[in-house]
DNA sequence: TCTGGGGTCCTAGGACCC
DNA sequence: TCTGGGGTCCTAGGACCC
């Protein structure tokens, strides 16, 4: 047995909101969330922008009717064989929301830097120092937060609780969403009752399709194989993840959540799955252009230049067989965040390797940002001009952040084949009544 | 199973420099 | 000039998460 007396033994929570956007919007209609059939979809059905899927269904939603959370539209039982079945539209801010109430709850409970919000719905709290203030034990502490958020807000949460966090995650995802409780407690000394168990290792935070399969190939089928495998071949066929999936299947993991390292954001990008097949030039560059634009938009706001940009290019699927199915290049670039320098250096990029196939979804990313100290000038260009284009970009960003994105948008955005005006009412490429907000 | 959208991290090979 | 060894930067691609 691993001798664990050296690894971190702390108390730490990891709470999920159950079915958290489903929820959201039960609670607006004035329904319990574990009583509504509700799902929450991305498109309506009659919708012509997108194919549509679910993008949160409630639990009762998925016990009657079998509704998955990546189900398309489509699928969707119809409304005669699912009279009761609520389909409604997505509200991010909605969501964000209440994300926030809820992580001020938590506040009540720790110290901030003991909090780490995870996602929207998911966080995790080292309650090592806090949990004795609100209970004689964890597990109590645990259902008093639940209590207080189900009466404040309605919302229904699972926690796992665990002495590090990946033993809490692990605790939540295998065990604390199956349980009335809601919760689920496990410690070191419970890994051959827990995590050994698992024998779907997809289930496991880190093991996706992929590296499932491949460590299948190795004749490792479950979480017990894998403890019970020789870490040095793991470390040889694996690199670091080789080490971190062994490390895993006994439960170790030393991060300290107040100690955690904030990658600071090294990326924004924006992308979208177009609604049919391009193969215009120009129809294709538009959307480039509005896209490469909304990215340099999210970076002035934030007071970044990129000094990289990539480009993603997804062609149609009715690819003749053995042809690429696409391209992502990336190139560095002179530090900028205005529009016409990034768009510029994308639309390069393209006609550089796009080769006349139909193109079906498109991406840009920005990354390796520095701060937006200084204006760096080319000798290109005369100074006063380069200047004049960084304040009208920035007349136009404070504009639609006072009136909204359509208030203000370029003559080519009206032009056949363009997307901005629709989808800027989206918040994550989801309705969110007001992505300027 | 196939085209939602936004992210992060790791690897491997090539270029270039000392 | 050719072979050496080490380091960094850059690009493309893969895998996974919510």
């Amino acid at each position: 047995m691993y001798d664990y007396r050296y690894e971190p033994h702390r108390v730490v929570f990891m709470i999920d909101n159950k079915s958290f956007f489903a929820s959201c919007e039960a609670l607006e209609l004035g329904l319990n969330p574990m009583k509504a059939v509700l799902a929450v979809v991305s498109h309506q059905p009659d919708s012509k922008y997108g194919s549509g899927l679910i993008m949160a269904a409630s639990p009762l939603a998925k016990a009657k009717y079998g509704l998955t959370n990546v189900m398309r539209v489509r699928d969707l039982p119809n409304k005669r064989d699912a009279p009761d079945l609520l389909l409604v539209d997505p509200h991010m801010n909605l969501y964000i929301k209440r994300s926030m109430q809820v992580l001020d709850i938590f506040r009540k409970y720790a110290a901030e830097e003991d909090i780490h919000a995870y996602s929207i719905d998911e966080s995790m709290i080292d309650m090592t120092k806090s949990w004795h203030l609100f209970g004689d034990d964890p597990y109590l502490v645990a259902r008093k937060i639940q209590l207080e958020i189900k009466k404040k807000l309605g919302l229904y949460t699972t926690c796992g609780i665990g002495e590090n966090p990946l033993l809490a995650k692990l605790a939540m995802d295998i065990s604390a969403k199956h349980r009335r409780s809601m919760i689920a407690y496990w410690h070191y000394i419970d890994v051959p009752d827990t995590i050994w168990q698992i024998n779907d290792m997809e289930e496991v935070w880190g093991i996706g399709h992929r590296t499932a399969r491949h460590l299948h190939r190795f004749h490792i089928n479950n979480m017990y194989e894998l403890a019970h495998t020789d870490p040095a071949i793991l470390k040889k066929e694996f690199g670091v993840i080789g080490e971190q999936l062994f490390a895993m299947s006994w439960g170790v993991d030393r991060s300290i959540i107040s100690q955690k390292y904030f990658p600071q954001m090294k990326n924004y990008g924006n992308s979208q799955i177009l609604t049919r097949d391009y193969t215009v030039q120009r129809e294709i560059e538009i959307v480039l252009r509005e896209i490469g634009e909304q990215v340099a938009a999210r970076i002035r706001a934030h007071r970044l230049q990129a000094e990289c940009v990539s480009l993603f290019v997804w062609f149609s699927k009715y690819q003749p067989n053995g042809e690429r199915s696409g391209f992502s290049v990336q190139r560095k670039i002179c530090p900028t965040n205005e529009n016409d320098a990034i768009v510029q250096e994308i639309l390069a990029l393209f006609r550089q390797n796009w080769r006349g196939e139909a193109v079906r979804a498109l991406g840009i990313t920005c990354s390796q940002l520095i701060p937006d100290r200084y204006q760096q000038l080319t000798f290109l260009v005369s100074p006063s001009a380069q200047i004049k284009k960084h304040q009208v970009d920035q007349t136009i960003d404070e504009i639609r952040q006072k009136y909204g994105f359509s208030s203000l948008v370029k003559a080519s955005s009206l032009l056949e084949g363009a997307t901005a005006i629709q989808r800027s009412s989206l918040v994550g490429g989801h309705n969110g009544g007001n992505a300027y907000e």
